[in-house]
Formats: structure tokens, sequence, C-alpha cells
DNA sequence: CGTCGAATTGATGTCATTCAACTACAGTGG
DNA sequence: CCACTGTAGTTGAATGACATCAATTCGACG
């Protein structure tokens, strides 16, 4: 039975539109490399990680909304959204295969792609386009954590929450007004500030 | 004639033990992909690349030390060292091959040995050690940014100040105190005043 | 020895935090 | 259907961390 794309269902479809979009990849690999994706999901509020654990997956998310966050006296510091088309991972702790020092979890009800960490290596270490892929998502994050780090030191709270509703507008209504200051390095109370101003 | 690394000078060796730390590759690929990076030395001070320009190379610290910085309402914004072993690029710039919003400085006499873009794409798609080599550096450099985001919107001046040394004691002593102070995101006033603190 | 940029120090200002009180509202059980 | 409860969001006042501005001091180098 010759191998081929007709059979998938929705979310692994929109996993490979997001890949291929990315490099081109022969069918046949595509094929091979779904079948080690499993659907996973998660209730609003669901930890698909928890600090200590050790992050054995990488999701990909077909729907829904997910954090990863640090907690460090009691404190929250969410360091990225995972909302639809978005890989969710610790990359620390999945590519070292030790202890997260992050939580995941799911901010709405979320549906997820899985793949472990094995498998993810057997991809990339059996196939090029899989390597390449993995370099170029990779190469992307790079660019995109300078973009946020440089952002961080230069501009002040306000220009960093302007920047963030223009970039990621759905999120703006999606998240909750506390962990967008979370994720903007500010408290509750400043983003509230913010924008007062800006809208007044 | 057989390929081997007998012939090549100390710089190429250098490199060849960076690379080889970080994943193993046969002698022949690494014989061939040494042709491909041409020395390179800067002055102190002296522009490696000025914000506006397409960063066409990426380069690879022999010795010395350079930064990469932004300019912006004329304050600069350091964001990252090169010293030995380390690479040296804009990579928004590099992998885009667009105009850079970066300038890359030399700090110290710098001795490099440089990569056109399109040769290293070639190595890349050329080989699939490399392919693997450029993913593995990509991840890390990923994490790294993941660990200073992170700390720019969780730790204080003071603390981000005592990683720094103790993450990179050489470049305390090396880098000039401003700069420093540019990297951790505060004034050179307020460096000195946690300095101050520090050592009393 | 003189010069110039780097570093320090002091005085003051600003932005964001903290703490506390209050409002809005969604979810729960009576 | 309404009161009860808990969480999010807002607002105010006081505090704190770091910035800014200005004045020295330090130190490398010609």
């Amino acid at each position: 039975m010759r191998q081929n794309l007709k059979n998938v269902d929705a979310g692994q479809l929109q996993l490979v539109n997001i890949l291929t979009q990315i490099v081109a990849i022969p069918e046949g690999e595509l094929v091979v490399a779904l079948k080690k994706f499993k659907r996973a999901t998660f209730r609003k509020g669901e930890y698909i990680l928890s600090e200590g654990q050790v992050c054995k997956n990488l999701y990909f998310v077909n729907s829904g909304l997910a954090r990863s966050y640090l907690l460090q006296d009691s404190k929250e510091y969410i360091r990225q959204f995972a909302a639809e088309n978005d890989f969710l991972v610790d990359l620390g702790s999945f590519l070292s295969q030790t202890k997260s020092s992050f939580y995941l979890q799911a901010i709405e009800d979320t549906d997820t792609l899985q793949i472990s960490f094995e498998d993810l290596n057997c991809l990339f270490n059996s196939s090029f386009y899989f390597m390449k892929l993995g370099k170029l998502i990779a190469d992307r994050s790079t660019i995109n954590l300078i973009k946020r780090s440089v952002s961080l030191v230069k501009d002040d709270a306000k220009h960093r929450y302007l920047y963030f509703i223009k970039e990621r507008p759905s999120l703006t209504q999606r998240v909750p007004q506390f962990m967008i200051a979370s994720y903007l390095g500010i408290t509750p109370e400043s983003l509230s500030r913010i924008r007062k101003e800006i809208s007044g």
C-alpha cells in the first residue's frame, strides 16, 4: 500500500503544512514522521509538564493555548505562549533530558501532537530533510529570542506592550492580563496603568 | 595526495577542535570545509560590520574579542561579546541576507576565520554532519538566549552582574566596565555602584 | 607631564513595584 | 434566581531600583 498524505487527519495536516512551509520534504518521509506524533489533549489549567520533571516530549499545538513559565520565590515568570501552529517544549530539559525548571500549562483546552525525544532524534538522524528542518526552526527561534532580549534592555514596559499587541493581537484577547504582564516582565498593576494611559 | 588535518594551521585546528567537540565529523569533510574559511583580522576598534550593511560572513574568533551591539537614539545596546572560540555574526542579517541592525566591532585586536553565507550554506546542504552541527549550535544558542531573556525579567541588575562575572570571568577583566553595563542593560553609573556594594 | 576617556560619587528624577483597598464579574451552591 | 466566593482588574499612596545630570577622580598613553 502506497504511503501518502490522503489519509492523515486535520491535525496532522496542519503540522505538515507548517513544516513544509519551512522546508520541502518528500511525502514519503512526512508520512513516516507523522506516525511518531501522537495526539495529546489538555484541559484548561492542566499541567503538561511540571518543574523537576524531565521534558520527554515536544508538542505541536493544533488548537488552544498554553504557556511555559518559571516559578521563583512564588512568583511566576512567563517565557512563552504557544497557540495554534506553535511548538511547545522546555528546550533545555528536552535536549539534555534533564530536570525541567519550567512549567508547561494549558491556558485553554489544548489539542496537540506530541513526539518523544527519542522519536524526534531518530527523525533528525535518519533524514537530512528533518535535520535541516530542525536547524531552520532553531535558527528562527534564536532570531526571535535575540529580538526579545534586546527589547528587554532597550524598551520600556509601554513599548514592550505595544510591540506585543502588534505582534500577537489574538493573544491580547485570549490571555488574561496578568499573564501578559508576567511575559512582559512587569506587574499586573503596571500593565493596567499602561493600558489606561494608552487608551486615554 | 591524501586529505588530512596534518597541514592545517593553529587557527584552523582550533576551529576543528570546537566543531568536533560538538559533533563527530569525518576528517575528509573537515578538510573540505576548512578550505572555505578564510583568515580575517581586525584591529582594536575596527568595525567588522556596520548597521545597514548585509552580514555576508560568519566569524569564528581565534583570538581577541569583539562585540555586537545596536545603536538607537545614540545609545549603545550590547547584545553579545565574542571571545576565543566564539562565533560572531548578526544572525538575522546573515540568514536572510538583509540589512543589519547591529554593529560588529573588535574590542581587542581580533583574529578570526570567516566563511561566507554562500559557502556555509553549501557546507550545510552538502553534508549531513554539518547540517547537524548547525542545528546543535543553533539549539545551544537558543538555550542560552532563553536563559538570558528569563534573567532579564527575573533578576535585578546586581544578580545579573554576579551571574556575568561567574559565567564569563575572563571577560570581566578584558571588557571595559561601561560595555559590561550596556550588556547587562544598565548604566555605567549603576554598575559602578553595584560593584562598590559588592566589594564593600 | 598633560590629556582624554573611563570610572566614581553625589543629588535628584522617573518608572515600575509594593501594599492595600476597592470594583467587576464568573462560577457555585442554596 | 440570588447570595456567596474567589479571582482578575483597577486605582491610590508610599517605596524602591535604576536613570539622569553634574562634578570629580583615576589611569592609560602619547
